[in-house]
This record gives C-alpha cells, structure tokens and sequence, in this order.
DNA sequence: TCTTTTTGGTAAAACGTTTTATCAAAAAGA
DNA sequence: TCTTTTTGATAAAACGTTTTACCAAAAAGA
C-alpha cells in the first residue's frame, strides 16, 4: 500500500543523485548518462511518483487546466460539448473546470474572477451581455478565450457557433415550401444575440418569399417563469391566434413545452399545426409524428472550439481575435412539417 | 485595464509594509492596525488582487477543486447531477474539475491517477469494477471520497445513490397490481451492481407474487452496440415473445430505444405491451400515452454526495466509511401502465 | 604537453503564498 | 523607576517544482 506523496526530493535522496537531476530526467532535458537516467525512471515507477500539479503551476505558470463557462452544465447541449471538450482536451494533457452561468451577469462574473487565479490557461464561454468587460480583461491578461454559442457584436473575440440566422432562415422557408403561410414564432424574452440572429432569420425568410410578417404571430416567453406557467403561457398564444398554420420555436426548452401546450389543445401536427423548433433532441425524433427540427453540429462547435483554443494556448502566434467561425446545422425533416393539406 | 497579476509582494511595496503583514490582512490573521488594514485592502481591492491558487495551494496542500468522475458528463442523469454538485461546492467555495471514465477501466483508472496529483481536495466517482484498488489508494492517501450511482460490493467506502432494488421490485409490483402477468426485463450487459441490484428487484417481485420467472423473457442488450443496432436487438426480443404482456428496461437509454423498437413494431401501449422505464425522462412524459418510470432522486443524491465529501474535507473526523445511503425513488405512474384489459 | 571542447552533473534562485518565531516599542504593573 | 506584558509588525523558512548558471572531469585538438 504505497503511502503519502513522494516528491522529486525523495528520489534524488533514493538515488544519491541531485533534485535537478531528477527533475532533468523526468522532464527529457538536460544531459544524463544512461545508467543514472534508468535508476530514476525506476525508482519514479516504482514509488508511483506523480508530479505536484501545484508546484509546477506555481513555477512554470501553466495549469493544464481549461476554464469551461457555460449557462448550464446539465443541459443537454452544454452537457454534449461538455464531453467533446473534455475528450479533445485529455488528448493534449488538459483538464477540465466547469462553471455554470445560469445566464446570470454576476454570477459569470464571480465565475471568472474565481478562475482568473492563474488557475485555469484558457477558457471557453458561453457569452452573455454585461459579461464583456470581463472577458476582455482575460484577454489583456493574455488568457486565450473562445467563445462559444454566441458572441459580443461589434467586438473582435474570437467564437464558434451554429449559423442561427441561416439556421432559421431555412427552416422557415422549409414551412414555406410545404404550403403553410401564417408562420407564427415562439422565441424567449431575454437578450441573446443567438435569439436574434434566429428572430432576424425567420423574419426575412417571410419577407423574402412574400409573406408579411405580424406581430401578434410572434410570441417572448418571459424568461423567469416555471414549466407549467410557461406551458400555460405558450397555451395560450397558440390558442388565440387559430389563422396561425405553423410555429417555429427558438429553443429546444420552448419546442418541449410548445409539444406539451400543443397536446393539451387537443390539436393534431401538422393538420392543425405545423412545427419546428430549433435544436435536435430524443423527444423530437420520438414523439409522434416526428418533429422537424434544426440539429445544432454540436461536435463541430465543441471541436473547433477546443482545437483553437489549445492552440492558441501553446504558443500559436496568429492573431485569432477574427475567427469568427459560423457552422452550418442541418435540417432534419419529419412529419411535422409534411406538405400541407388543402382545406 | 489593469494588467499583469499583481501580487502581495507588490501590494507590500505599495504600502511601505512587509509581505507578512499583507498576508495576515487578506486573510484576517495576525494583528494589524486598522490604518494599515485599510490602506492594504484599498491598495489589494483596487489593483484587483486575486491570490495565486498555485502558490496557495503548494503552501497549504488544499486546492479548493473537486474531481468529479462520472460515466458521462453528457448524459442527462450525470448533468443533473454535475449541476447540483456544483452549486453546492460553490457555495463553499470549491470549483470542480470533471471526467468522463465512458465506463472504461483503463480510462478510470488515468483519470483517478491525474487527478492524485495534488489537484483536488476529494472525489465524488461513479464506481465500476476494477477501480477497487484505485479509489482504496485514493483514500489510503487521505483524499475522501463519496461514490455515487453505485458502489464496491464488500467494501466499506462510503456511497450514496437510488435504492436500486426497491425501485425496481415497487415498479414490477405496480405492473403485476395492474393485471400484467407475463412481464419481461430489458437490461444491459455490462457488469453493474446497479443493474444487478434493478434484475434482483424484478426477480423478487415476481417471485413474492407467485409468478414464474422466466429467462426467455430477460435480455440482455450486448453494451457496444450503436443506437440501431440496439433498436433492432430489442425489436427482435420483443417480437420473439409474443406471450409478453409488459417489458421494465432498467435504464434510460434502454427504455427510449424501446420505444423506438415498440413503435416500429406498431404495437399499442399499453394494450399489446405495458412498459415501464428507470429514469424519468422529458421523452417518458410526452410520448403518449405517456410512459411509467422511476423517477430517480437525482437532487438528493448529489446533495448528500457534495455535502458528505465536503464536510470530510473541511475535516470532520467521523468515520463514513459504513455510511451507505440508498435514497426511494418515486415511482411516476402514466398510462403506460393502465390496469390490463381482459381479452 | 597544453589548451579547448564536450560531457555529465549540481547548487541555487525563483514562482507566490502561509506561518512560525522573533523583535522593538509601547503600555501596564510594581 | 524598573520590570513585565501587550501590541504591531516583520524576516525567514517552507511547499515542490523548473531552469539558469556554473563546474569538474574527461575527451579531443594542437
């Protein structure tokens, strides 16, 4: 039962040989003869030597620690990247920190004061207004930082995220093209640039194709609000707009709800109401029958994502604060939006 | 835009005192005059002091990081989890470093050895076997750790998950009470005392009420196989037994590749199959008619893991190694379960 | 042979903290 | 007044590494 940690003290004690010695074997440096280097390496072995991740931190300034802030680690979309990034890190030796934003400003401030502790060499966030200052003073402190999911407009950091615009631009003219013409939309009330690249795609796909767009068709969810009322909420939108043919929600979180609203109405998808709803999902496969949605290349975002940032963390001198990856997502068609009956 | 780290040395500098007298302030020790107290916390407050957590943590051992090691950080039982886990730690000022073991030994086995390297303060580990001797090591080298989701057969360290044999006996009772009499097990094949413990359950039921166990009625899904595969294998299963009246899948994963196989089989629910599910699930509660689960306590477990192990780490000296919490679960009736018709 | 180069190795400083031991000056006791 | 105690502050060691600068001995050049 090897006991208590041994340092690199002890095995130079083991071995008649000197700290810096050790330190040279262990690391490949320096020049030592092969006799000595063999003594080390087995002495290491055999005592389980492992490295003081704190003292090398403290020496060399480099945790092999990535700081991961996102709105909620057990969202199923966070969760996903959460694993990509994971595995790609581990790859090259890193490990990972995770904070949740709960989409909260001081929250994700606390959050990365908290890692801007020399404890983590780079970081990838999920963006939210009033976060930009902060992020930016990390960037000063020459921590490299991607952001994922979003982005600040107007400000040169470097993000990855799903084409939203696109996105929703095409999933509506998809609704469009199967004949339905009172496209009503379903978006959440809170300030998010990926919202309103969405919002901004469904507008122009209606005006683009000659359809005008009406308010009373567009519907924000207030942000703080529980399932059920919030279901209710989405009851009734639906309920007072029956010209409505079709909906487009803006979120996973609000396609659930609107499916649950949708079956406590006693409508029929699509007869009586066509949907789609952005981000793919178990429910949306299964759930009778089937509904269209928009899957998000949440590998692509994550790879990217970990892929620039581990480069820039070692050492790569390209200026990336321009990289402003936009990944295409794919429309993944079911019954939800089949060709629309005539009356 | 403040710049560099800046340290307590310089904070000593700026105040004409020593770096003693700058540490005793930031950390409320010692005795230091109140006017010096002060000029020290404006200077520290407005240049933005934030400790060096690698220097505190050489100096004092302690690092204010959890490892969390679960099967998949991806997964909606272990975000949830992850979620709560890390409120919880905040709270108290710990952040948390994840890994996945994808249920892989080996895998496991290297997260658990990066992590020993003085990185963390404790561990909450989903166990599997063959990490026996490394999670023993673990605590032989004072590092608590609490497991969660399952535990070590014969060994004293502390864990906390669902009452896994409860959960299910209650939930095959519940078929066998609503009129079902040839009940079949979908499980996986993969070495789990979870599983194990969720089979037992099923077992006992049957037996206590007087029905016959029967091994065509159990199948064991082959672990690696993709989701279509799987889809297919239990679509076979299902069709090979027409006998069967309700099928209980003991994990979540399972039940939803059931009801893809049910579906594509076109059989009804519940009238040609009565389903049950472990893990309750957002698809369990909309796909009609809706599906029965067991509904696992997710909250409560993680709670009692992060309080358990943090209170063992601020240096509670009660032995927890025989504290072994099985927490109910909550069994969610849905139609999917009606009373059996009689044919 | 004497000088230069190469080889194999090490001492010591530094990273930024915390903490122990110490100390001078001021206050209190006598 | 002289001694003792309290107060306020600090120097220095330690945590476990990495790395620079240096050195002695051996090898190579001349």
């Amino acid at each position: 039962m090897m006991n208590k940690k041994i340092s690199i003290k002890d095995i130079a004690k083991l071995t008649n040989t000197s700290i810096t010695t050790v330190s040279f074997v262990l690391n490949g440096k320096g020049r030592i003869s092969k006799e000595i280097t063999k003594k080390i390496l087995e002495v290491a072995e055999k005592n389980g030597y492992e490295p003081n991740r704190m003292a090398v931190g403290l020496r060399t300034g480099v945790s092999k620690v990535i700081g991961l802030v996102v709105e909620n680690i057990g969202g199923p979309f966070f969760g996903e990247m959460a694993k990509v990034i994971e595995e790609e890190a581990d790859r090259e030796g890193y490990r990972i920190i995770y904070c949740s934003s709960d989409n909260n400003i001081q929250k994700g401030k606390d959050v990365i004061r908290m890692l801007s502790q020399q404890l983590v060499d780079g970081y990838i966030v999920t963006p939210m207004k009033g976060l930009e200052k902060d992020i930016q003073n990390l960037i000063a402190n020459e921590k490299p930082v991607i952001l994922i999911d979003g982005y600040f407009k107007g400000l040169d950091i470097p993000h990855v995220l799903v084409d939203n615009y696109s996105s929703a631009y095409n999933a509506v003219e998809h609704l469009i093209n199967a004949g339905y013409k009172k496209i009503g939309l379903v978006t959440a009330d809170i300030d998010l640039v990926q919202l309103d690249d969405r919002m901004q795609g469904y507008k122009d796909a209606l005006k683009t194709n000659g359809l005008k767009e009406n308010k009373k068709l567009i519907f924000k969810s207030p942000f703080h609000m529980d399932k059920s009322e919030a279901t209710n909420a989405i009851k009734n939108f639906i309920a007072q707009n029956k010209q409505m043919d079709a909906v487009f929600f803006t979120t996973n979180y609000l396609g659930i709800m609107g499916l649950q609203s949708i079956k406590e109405l006693g409508l029929t998808i699509p007869d009586d109401l066509a949907v789609v709803s952005f981000d793919d999902n178990e429910v949306f496969s299964l759930y009778p029958p089937g509904i269209t949605t928009i899957r998000q290349p949440t590998y692509e975002i994550a790879k990217s994502a970990i892929d620039l940032l581990l480069s820039q963390i070692s050492g790569d001198k390209h200026d990336i604060s321009k990289v402003k990856l936009r990944i295409p997502s794919k429309l993944i068609e079911r019954s939800s939006t089949a060709i629309k009956k005539q009356v």
